[in-house]
DNA sequence: AGCACGCCGACT
DNA sequence: GTCGGCGTGCTC
């Protein structure tokens, strides 16, 4: 092996593409495909990974350059991944190095530093000695360039930046040094993060010698003896960490540090292993008997992982089917066949509850990954899974990169949910990608839900064409044999008829009344999407509006100001209308903090937890919030959607839906869909356990197919109803899209531009034979929407145009959507002309 | 993405 | 005459 084919970390067109490098003898053990490696590259040092590697170059020889360093002890990316790598960057029409770096934790994001240091001695500069005609040994010239050779002479070797710290103002003398050959300089990659270390303390002499010392200390320093007797007294858990002593004996660290100097005790640096869990215990927990049903389920699955063969599993599960168990047994066989689980869950499920359901099951062997975490945390979780210490990852999104070994199963719970879509670049989708690593691997996967999405349910039941079959398998019954709450539909048209102008109905005002008299929760839910507090004037008309994005501003009570929800701006709430000074200026729109103001009014006294962004923004706030009402400090839970997920409450007995219908307005073809997984999900927090629930859904449009059937508990109706749409319309599941937005800071820039872009592509896709509509009766069909303004129409001084690609068929839809767009690029000669791509959208606005 | 190379304006 | 503007092109 001479050869290494690195990609760079460069994220553009050109680079997007393995360069060759030799590899050293030295490095040789080292270097293997998925390695990390720093590469000259240009005159500077980058960091890159090796994807392959060969016998010979095809590039000549002189321009090929060596591997300068390899960053780690083992590689970070497997085989496996690499190639995964390759499958994602054509897939989503996005560069290779964004991929591979989002497999791994930031803190492996490595730049180049420049350092300094002293020069080989036998290579300082001879040829320019003998340029001056006299040999001479090199030595500074100025006062100057002698500190600053000292500096560095002490020190081995130095990074730019401190000696620019050292040194200011004095380049002139670096520049003297190294060119006189006396220092050189050169660059290496550091990593964004180190291991956290911790300084400990510990004894430096034995114990009876350390309790006699004891008695001779002077009444001087009364502190040290009694830092002294703490450690003694500690023995049995040395080494201490230094901050525990600190505070447990009440001293400071000089105190400590002075005991150390005498030689009594020792402080050093220590690696700590983060473990963001540690200090709670997990109850451990046993199986349980699976009912029939479970069964049934369970040993198909399990046939499957004997085999070693890759398979995919819809598992349509009603709330309260007994899905986690079923989870968490077929980790087990996967475990006792030595190979390891990676479990994917929504990141607003992820809580305490649901980690201590696997750690209590699998204990320590369990790994722990979502954006909760800090930095170094999910590094620490991360390498404790590569170094094999862990073989189940729990985890949001980015876990399906977890790097197993021998990966056997992946378990996608709630697979609807929209959060698998990741919305930055890569614009990946959890669950593709987990079918495909899956696939590579010979690995099961489980896709479970209550309400799967169209796309999985449909590839499931039609056995289509689609590039994955997942093979059905229904749990239609509660596992504890509770009926599913009865669901009431209140018409909010009728209130209002009836001269109820209140935000609840006469018959949720009763039902929250009952709750609070009989000492029962309930837990209110405002689907606030869309539907944000925004500001008017009632005068003039005048909405206020962020000036860079063409967004209404939001308003935020606790701060009194509006913001802007994209990119930030934020400003004072006005007291008159800025437009035309009037004072009608309102706030508008039903916010979870005017809910809550109306139950204080309605219910005095009433104990409200109110749960949103801005009450969960705090680190461990969701959890702590969901924790109070559990321990039955609030009457009522109330929140946006994210108290729809996963919650699992004994004493809920009410569920109140205040508006059902405001996400059903929104201009995305899968908001019934959305409405409809919302409420049925809701549904199923009533009355879980011993207590029956009782789910009021208050809405002004109850006939809606998605309320009616939510309410009845009945998915099958509702895909049927949905997938009727849907095939009018041209959607998914019965087409793939794809989503082109362009972006220039000039409008006119900007739409000659989309139009040249649609036109092209329609072109194009006409020559090969793909351009028609899908209206037509053919396999292969690929339409052109737009080009339109963005439904965000400026973002950040720039404005957005789309065109929505409509397609099916075996095609590759996306390489010509992408291979059009970069000669737009070429063509355009823009730097600021932005394009990006994202197939299979979710977010439509 | 950077960074060098390269060809035209306002200054010592 | 030179310093420096940022357009274009390359990086194994």
């Amino acid at each position: 092996m001479e050869v290494a084919k690195v990609i760079v970390d460069v994220p553009s067109k050109d680079t997007d593409r393995p360069f060759d490098y030799l590899i050293p003898k030295r490095l040789s053990p080292w270097v293997d495909v998925g390695s990390r490696v720093g590469v000259p590259f240009g005159n500077r040092t980058l960091q890159g990974f090796v994807v392959s590697l060969h016998l010979r170059s095809e590039v000549e020889t002189s321009r090929i350059k060596e591997i300068g360093e390899v960053l780690d002890f083992s590689p970070p990316l497997s085989r496996e991944l690499v190639e995964l790598s390759v499958w994602m960057k054509e897939r989503y029409a996005c560069r290779q190095i964004t991929v591979l770096q989002s497999m791994l934790p930031t803190a492996l994001k490595g730049k180049a530093e420049r350092y300094v240091a002293l020069a080989d001695p036998g290579e300082s500069s001879v040829q320019e000695q003998h340029q001056h005609g006299v040999l001479f040994a090199a030595a500074p010239q100025t006062e100057g360039e002698q500190r600053m050779l000292d500096f560095v002479k002490q020190r081995g070797e130095v990074s730019l930046e401190q000696l620019n710290r050292a040194f200011p103002e004095d380049s002139a003398s670096l520049k003297a040094l190294l060119a006189q050959g006396l220092l050189r300089e050169y660059q290496q990659i550091k990593d964004k993060l180190q291991k956290k270390t911790m300084k400990a303390v510990s004894l430096s002499i034995g114990l009876a010698e350390a309790r006699q010392a004891l008695e001779s200390f002077s009444s001087k320093a009364q502190r040290q003896k009694e830092v002294l007797s703490y450690v003694v007294d500690m023995e049995a858990f040395l080494p201490l960490s230094l901050q525990e002593v600190l505070t447990a004996v009440g001293v400071t660290a000089g105190t400590v540090k002075a005991l150390a100097d005498k030689g009594f005790i020792n402080i050093q640096d220590m690696e700590v292993q983060r473990d963001p869990y540690k200090g709670r215990s997990f109850k451990p927990t046993e199986p349980l008997t699976l009912t029939a049903e479970q069964e049934h389920v369970y040993s198909r699955i399990v046939r499957k992982l004997e085999s070693r063969d890759h398979g995919v599993f819809l598992l349509h599960g009603v709330t309260g089917s007994g899905k986690t168990e079923i989870y968490l047994q077929t980790i087990q066989r996967c475990l006792e066949q030595e190979r390891q689980a990676i479990v994917l869950v929504p990141e607003i499920s992820l809580t305490p509850q649901m980690v201590e359901r696997f750690k209590g099951r699998f204990g320590d062997r369990v790994a722990v990954m979502h954006s909760r975490l800090s930095q170094g945390e999910r590094y620490d979780e991360w390498r404790k899974i590569n170094e094999g210490h862990a073989s189940v990852v729990v985890g949001a999104r980015s876990a399906v990169f977890a790097p197993f070994q021998s990966l056997g199963l992946i378990i996608m719970d709630e697979e609807h949910e929209t959060s698998y879509k990741q919305e930055e670049t890569p614009k990946y989708h959890a669950r593709d990608v987990a079918i495909r690593r899956a696939s590579q691997a010979g690995a099961a996967v489980i896709l479970g839900s209550a309400t799967p999405s169209l796309e999985s349910y449909f590839a499931a039941r039609s056995k289509s064409q689609e590039d994955f079959e997942p093979e059905l398998l229904e749990m239609p019954t509660r596992a504890l044999g509770n009926r599913l709450p009865e669901v009431r539909i209140v018409d909010m048209r009728e209130e209002l008829k009836d001269g109820n102008r209140s935000m609840f109905s006469r018959s949720l005002h009763e039902a929250l009344a009952a709750r609070l008299e009989r000492q029962e929760q309930s837990v209110l839910l405002l689907n606030r999407r869309g539907y944000s507090t925004f500001v008017m004037c009632r005068s003039c008309g005048y909405v206020a509006q962020c000036g860079e994005c063409d967004i209404s501003l939001t308003y935020h009570q606790k701060a009194n100001n509006l913001r802007c929800h994209y990119c930030g701006y934020a400003a004072p709430a006005p007291e008159v209308c800025p437009d035309c000074g009037s004072e009608h200026i309102r706030y508008f729109g039903t916010g979870t903090q005017r809910v809550e103001e109306e139950l204080a009014k309605l219910f005095p006294g009433i104990r409200v937890i109110r749960m949103d962004v801005d009450t969960t923004t705090e680190k461990g706030s969701h959890e702590k919030l969901l924790k109070q009402f559990r321990e039955k400090k609030g009457d009522v839970l109330l929140g946006t959607q994210m108290v729809a997920k996963g919650l699992d409450f004994p004493d809920v007995t009410l569920v109140g839906v205040i508006t059902a219908d405001s996400a059903l307005n929104l201009p995305d073809f899968r908001a019934a869909e959305k409405t409809f997984q919302l409420l049925t999900q809701v549904a199923g927090r009533a009355g879980r356990h011993h207590l029956p629930g009782e789910v009021f859904i208050q809405s002004y449009t109850p006939d809606h197919y998605s309320i009616i059937h939510a309410s009845g508990h009945d998915y099958l109706s509702f895909v049927k109803d949905e997938l009727k749409h849907r095939k009018a319309l041209h959607y998914p599941p019965y087409c793939r899209l794809i989503l082109v937005t362009l972006s220039h800071e000039q409008l006119t820039v900007l739409v000659r531009a989309a139009e040249n872009y649609a036109g092209d592509l329609k072109n194009k896709a006409d020559r090969r034979g793909w351009f028609g509509s899908l209206d037509r009766f053919s396999a292969e069909a690929l339409d052109v929407l737009g080009p339109v303004a963005s439904p965000i129409p400026r973002l950040k001084n720039r404005y957005r145009f789309q065109c929505m690609i409509k397609w099916r068929g075996n095609m590759d839809a996306v390489s010509l959507v992408r291979q059009v767009a970069e000669e737009l690029q070429e063509a355009a000669r823009d730097q600021t002309l932005q394009i990006s791509i994202d197939v299979d959208p979710q977010m439509l606005m």
